[in-house]
RNA sequence: GGCGACAUAGCCAAGUGGUAAGGCAGAGGACUGCAAAUCCUUCAUCCCCCGGUUCAAAUCCGGGUGUCGCCUCCA
């Protein structure tokens, strides 16, 4: 399996620090705020990555940490007058209603920055002991130049950044390019006691304290958006790796930008938007789907129009999934059979397919693109009918439907219930008023097709598509389902 | 100014040396009372431009042009 790291900028095999074990570390937002898109991105993405390495049958460890103390924060809260934890941790839950929706599972540890003071501390303890940082008027700077290996994430040199760099009037810095470990407080602002004095931490530190504390040195992989390679990673590195002498992370993941009329989505920018409001519009699977269909590593253009048409797409994933299912219906898995060899080769081919895309930096675009394949196969043996057999039939379509709830598991974009994958809009056997209502509607109409009274039943029809309810007549009856 | 990424059909998007996946949209056909769904067929002589390397390049190299990003909080 191929991963593109960008500390080396290439594609390495990947080998985990332990076999048979991944530990992960992805950056998690800065809780002032309902997330964006541009957020989403790196959460699906990284739990894709997550999801792929399990289904590989590591045993993956995730971290994904909450900056809960930080200047937005303060500043949001004190526009609010409102207490800055109690303002973040109120955005911790919205968060994970958020990415509940969009199928992202739990990390193993969710750590927040104001439940690790003391491993904050006593980190920069150590690098002041050690002399990579000093204390200045109640702040604590890292001096960067004492560490060697500054730049080598982001590609530049110390050199290269002061070119250009638009750096901040600060007396207290013994170099423009040093950055905060810790930060004395100003009044009315959330303070630690520490041996500088009362203060909080500086926006770094805290990944490196609690990556350290979780995962240990040396971990696995560690994910974030491209935008938090520098400053934000090549200081982690830094902290990390003086504070211990050992190598920090092993691979480095970025993803790109998410982008509107190809400008970064960006809140200084203001056009960002909502999950919240994008899931007002669009089913949460087609978010998903949407993120995932463009490499991760690419930009990815966001509007209306292209959402609209991922939600076509994914439809026919889901119809041809609920055709396998309504083939499948009064068949028992356990019946045996061996399944139709023409099929079931097939069959075989595609997940070699999905996990040679998946294996190459989790190449989901492509990945995708076998899944449409899998639907292909499986409407058209349907279509065509020719088995070997009956039991081998149904063997065969059994072995299919494995086939798509594994993909699924893997891409995470439909939600499932026990396992089993949960589309809506089968029909059949309908619970709810609604359901009855519908089925109430259906029964009237086929009264009306079998008089031959299409004026009614078109009519029925169409009044019932303007409620997003879609009726299709077939052979074996009237199917129908909710539209979007 | 420094560093970097990208440029593939109407749209989205894979593809890093062997002759262009997939999806959306479109066209024709099958099926249908008509639709829808589904199936079959079709839809880039060619991958921003100009040179070069090679038996062979969308893929490698050089030079352009364009777009975007990082260097400041940012996923």
């Amino acid at each position: 399996m191929l991963i593109y790291n960008t500390l080396s900028r290439r594609k390495e095999e990947f080998v985990p620090r332990e076999p048979g074990k991944v530990a992960m570390y992805v950056c998690g937002p800065t809780t002032y705020n309902f997330i964006h898109l541009g957020n989403a991105r790196p959460i699906v993405v990284f739990d894709t990555v997550r999801r792929y390495l399990k289904y590989k049958g590591y045993d993956v460890f995730y971290v994904q940490n909450f900056t809960d103390i930080d200047d937005k924060i303060i500043n949001r809260a004190r526009e609010l007058g409102e207490d800055p934890l109690s303002l973040a941790s109120r955005y911790v839950n919205e968060y994970f209603k958020d990415a509940d929706a969009l199928n992202v599972m739990r990390a193993d540890i969710h750590p927040k920055v104001s439940g690790h003071m003391d491993e904050i501390i006593n980190m920069i303890k150590t690098l002041v002991d050690k002399g990579y940082a000093y204390a200045a008027g109640g702040d604590v700077y890292y001096e960067v130049r004492k560490f060697g290996g500054y730049g080598k994430l982001s590609g530049r040199t110390l050199e290269d950044m002061q070119a250009g760099a638009r750096v901040d009037v600060n007396e207290l810095k013994r170099d423009p390019m040093d950055f905060a470990l810790w930060k004395a407080a100003k009044p009315g602002e959330p303070a630690w006691d520490s041996p500088w004095g009362k203060g909080r931490p500086g926006w770094h530190i805290e990944c490196s304290a609690m990556s350290l504390k979780y995962l240990g040195e040396n971990f696995d992989i560690h994910g974030g958006g491209f935008d938090l390679i520098f400053p934000h990673h090549e200081n982690e590195i830094a902290q990390s790796e003086a504070a211990s002498g050992a190598p920090f992370a092993r691979y480095w993941m970025h993803n790109g930008f998410i982008t509107v009329n190809q400008e970064k989505m960006s809140k200084s920018l203001g056009n960002f938007f909502l999950v919240r409001d994008i899931l007002a519009k669009f089913a949460p699977e087609v978010v998903r789907f949407y993120l995932l269909g463009t490499h991760y590593r690419s930009p990815l253009d966001f509007d209306d129009e292209k959402l609209t048409a991922a939600s076509r797409g994914l439809e026919r994933l889901k119809t041809s999934f609920n055709l396998l299912e309504e083939a499948l219906v009064g068949y028992d898995s356990g019946a045996g059979g061996r399944p139709d060899p023409t099929l079931s080769l097939r069959l075989d081919e595609l997940r070699g397919e999905f996990e040679k895309a998946m294996d190459d930096d989790f190449n989901t675009a492509l990945a995708i693109g076998t899944w449409f394949d899998l639907a292909r196969e499986i409407n058209s043996s349907l279509h065509k009918d020719v088995f070997a057999g009956v039991a081998e039939k149904y063997a065969a379509l059994s072995e299919a439907r494995e086939l798509f709830i594994d993909f699924n598991r893997v891409l995470g974009v439909f939600k499932t219930e026990n396992g089993k994958i949960a589309i809506q809009g089968t029909g059949g056997e309908s619970e709810g008023l609604v359901e009855s209502l519908v089925d109430l509607i259906i029964e009237i109409r086929q009264e009306a097709r079998k008089k031959k009274d299409w004026p009614t039943a078109d009519r029925i029809r169409e009044r019932l598509k303007d409620l997003n309810i879609i009726l299709e007549d077939t052979p074996s009856g009237v199917r129908w389902k909710k539209q979007g």
